[in-house]
DNA sequence: CTGTTAGCGCCTTCAG
DNA sequence: CTGAAGGCGCTAACAG
């Protein structure tokens, strides 16, 4: 299994390179680095040996030099299963690609421990920049370890307290405009199902719930409200519990995809099919009938734009940390609309 | 944005460390490593100075020193948006994280070029090993980067040119299994939809189909067969034209979770529902009415046993290749019995 | 255009 | 139990 390519059994370094060419450790070096000015005759020498003996450059010898990138970004989010991160850690590796930037890519599962424990490896390992999605407790070591990162996005949270540009959605619009659209649809009685409130997003989505309720003269039914239900299965067992309780409910607006993935299991075991409205768009959508009218937000602009931002960073970019507030988007659907459903 | 630790503007090093402690760097670097043999003062003013100081080991440093381990593993899959890999992604994350090892994800896109870059870039990062689901077609140069490559793990297919640990589904017996289930349902002409049949994971599955219409005494229609359809808007199209082609079609198999996704939107768009069977399973398999039995392989399965595998070699494992081959699993829900659909 | 010298941050002998 | 010297693979100065 293991390799063998030089002689005494290591890989062929740029010294052995430069005696194999006949010349010096430096010049094999400029060549290696693409510099210009070198003898054509030296260059193709040079070339010959490097792939007689199979010489691959150290990356991570090149790079502990001071001054010297690592050319490696590290990415924290909570969970790559979940098709929204699975998404966004694609459109961030297409943004780092072009720049040579390679991802290490890990998961927080919303542990501060565990999400600390990362960040602090990944300064070992002298990543040039960091991209995040924080849990939404970070813990108390966070803060001082953001200052230790050269370049930080953070997405999907904003922390006064952190000096980082940051990414995040409309979220409060969004949950107006689920709401709003499931009220023009008819439904008055609008359960919200989602994780966390502590989780800024979610609690966000939550407030313009309410203030869309509000804002047409409902009185928010607090039982109404569903929240801790982290994954589809406790999402769909809290919503069948909820429309089994007696409680009028007659539209469900569900805070993120697996919410509702949730709630869509949840009609089919009860045999019934109310309003929904999702936020983040997901597959499935479009597979029942009617198919599921989402809000959600570019999740390729979310990860392009942090690759971008980091990419300035660590060109040199010194203005003022930006905040970039991605749009709520509408994708209408149908089941927004009670008339087009059975009612339990 | 740019942190400033030391005085001078540079991190502390273990130089820093040592001076401020008042020992030597040599007995830092112990410190470090977690050698037990140092005296107890001296431990606890090192650990005063890293406090202070806030020092971080450069792990990149560390490892340039031949012997040394990088600590990083890399893992080339197709997509990582896509949930099948996500989810494998995520397998391997946990595998690996117990021995400390960070990941590097990369996407091949199925292209055999920047699957072969993705390798050498991977291997001048000098990764202690590499789990790869090569492209159908990985490239003239794959072979030889192959046995550069420390420890390697293939996934999902098996190629005797290539030295390494390979794990695999029984997709052969998976493609048997779900068109029995089919046939058993009552079905009859079975189309079978799915990505390019150069794929030896569709090719094996395709070849299951076949000899279970054929010990079935059928005689397999080559009309039925569709392939080359990569994602699900593809398999979709695809779909509805067999199905408004006037052929045939009672039932389908679809062979990965893209190409079921395909199907039932396909049926969707034209009001009818068809006995089906996956391979692959999704989470919105349980979302449709009756819900799609699939035939599937456990992700989590191939994910930890491929971190195992890995991390058994790097401590030195020595002993011939080996090839898993993990088993088909079938999940029954329903939709692979004609008399639960409505027919074209 | 090329080579020499020095040193990045850490670890490994081998003495004390 | 601790330290001094040397070297890992590479790049930055600075000559020539």
């Amino acid at each position: 299994m293991a390799v063998r390519i030089a002689a005494n059994g290591r890989r062929a370094t740029m010294t052995d390179v430069a005696r194999a060419a006949g010349v010096s450790l430096k010049t094999v070096s400029r060549f290696v680095n693409g510099e210009t000015n070198i003898d054509q005759g030296i260059a193709t020498r040079i070339a010959e040996a490097i792939t007689a003996l199979n010489f691959r450059r150290n990356l991570a010898a090149a790079s502990i030099r001071p001054g010297q990138h690592s050319q490696l970004v590290g990415l924290i989010i909570e969970d790559v299963a979940n098709p929204f991160y699975a998404a966004l850690t694609r459109s961030v590796e297409l943004g780092l690609r072009a720049a040579g930037m390679l991802l290490l890519a890990a998961s927080s599962e919303e542990d501060p421990d565990q999400f600390c424990r990362l960040v602090e490896q990944l300064i070992e390992r002298r990543v040039d920049g960091l991209i995040v999605v924080p849990p939404s407790d970070p813990g108390a070591r966070w803060p001082g370890l953001a200052r230790e990162i050269p370049a930080l996005v953070v997405l999907d949270r904003y922390d006064p307290q952190i000096i980082a540009d940051s990414i995040v959605a409309d979220d409060e619009q969004g949950g107006r405009d689920a709401t709003a659209l499931l009220l023009e649809g008819g439904s008055r009685n609008i359960a919200f199902v989602g994780e966390a409130l502590v989780l800024p997003t979610i609690a966000s989505r939550h407030r313009g719930y309410l203030s869309a309720l509000t804002a047409a003269g409902l009185r928010p039914d607090p039982a109404l409200t569903i929240d801790g239900v982290r994954t589809t299965d406790e999402a769909s067992a809290a919503m069948v519990a909820l429309l089994q309780s007696g409680i009028e409910v007659d539209a469900v607006f569900a805070a993120n995809n697996r919410a509702s993935m949730g709630a869509l299991r949840a009609f089919r075991e009860l045999g019934i099919r109310l309003a929904i409205v999702g936020f983040d768009d997901f597959e499935a959508a479009t597979l029942v009938e009617p198919a599921v009218t989402v809000v959600t937000h570019s999740v390729a602009d979310m990860g392009r734009l942090a690759a971008e931002l980091l990419l300035a960073r660590v060109g040199g970019l010194q203005s003022a940390p930006q905040q970039i507030i991605l749009p709520a988007i509408t994708i209408r659907r149908g089941s927004e609309r009670s008339e087009n459903h059975r009612s339990a």
